[in-house]
DNA sequence: GATCACGTAACTTATGTTGTTTCGAATGCT
DNA sequence: AGCATTCGAAACAACATAAGTTACGTGATC
């Protein structure tokens, strides 16, 4: 019964839900507190992860300017930038601008007048919405985030390893 | 922390990119066009896809009560709704509101101050961006949809099968 | 009662971040 | 020079979930 059967074009993508940008800036800021350079695997104990996630996630920041890795003694992650000098758009943009929606459009009849309506109107909203996250996270630097964190309490911060 | 008690949690989940609403709205609309009932083979050929994909599917529409099924000869599923009183954010929840954002916050360490800093900013984005969205969903209605269907063409649709 | 069509359960498929191992290359200390 | 440290990159497994599929039961119509 199967209608088609060699098409294949479904443009689906699995997208899973992708902390690196919150775990990015949560590095990110915590650098900013020390000077000197942090090897992926502190950062990665940090994190409760793998060195190896750390320095494949790392790679878009680095490429970006944003950050530098040392290697050798001493070395590991040094920020590049000033913190007031990154936006959290910043980072979301060097880790590749990955998808912001879950939610997903059909696209498979292209030429259906209903489907291209009701593409438009989805498409629409969701740039609006995506425009506004964008807006604000552009709005927002690094130094900004660890200022509230001062705000919050004084000095406190994460231990290395689990919590 | 919990921001607003009915917020969206942001757990680390997978979540594959969910075309159910785009395909929802193609049907309903196509539904508002005939009054007869449509068998869930038939709109499975419309959307290439599998008649159970589409029982499971409009199983919350039907429950929310946008549509209604019937089985046996004739059977199959009708509106139970005017298409104008059937807005894209009724039908956004009765598919149960799937998770509208790909980006995740990481929630590993509760105490941390800077993962509070970074998550609140995040949630906070996302949360008004959820919030535009959410808010031109509802202003939108399958009637509406379909006039633009009708402004784009007259009375062409989507045949069942491959297009 | 035979056929049609939905209802539901159970299983497989597909996809991309994440987790992990392993090797190589570059850096710095002794 | 020799060796420990640390990043770089490739390769593979794990995980989660919408979508796809198969199978069987239930109820309505002819």
């Amino acid at each position: 019964m199967s209608p088609t059967d060699g098409e294949r074009d479904w443009r689906e993508t699995t997208v899973r839900q992708d902390s690196r940008l919150s775990r990015m800036l949560h590095v990110l800021i915590h650098m900013g507190r020390y000077e000197e350079a942090v090897t992926s695997e502190t950062i990665a104990a940090m994190l409760s992860t793998n060195p190896v996630v750390i320095r494949r996630t790392m790679a878009g920041l680095r490429e970006a300017g944003y950050v530098r890795s040392e290697k050798g003694h001493g070395g590991g992650w040094r920020l590049a930038l000033p913190l007031g000098r990154i936006s959290l758009l910043d980072v979301y943009r060097a880790l590749g601008e990955p998808p912001v929606f879950a939610i997903g459009l059909s696209i498979d009849h292209a030429g259906c007048l209903v489907e291209q309506a009701v593409n438009a109107s989805l498409q629409g909203a969701m740039a609006e919405a995506e425009a506004i996250l964008v807006a604000r996270l552009g709005q927002v630097t690094l130094a900004d985030l660890a200022a509230d964190v001062d705000r919050r309490h004084e000095g406190a911060g994460c231990n290395p390893g689990p919590v």
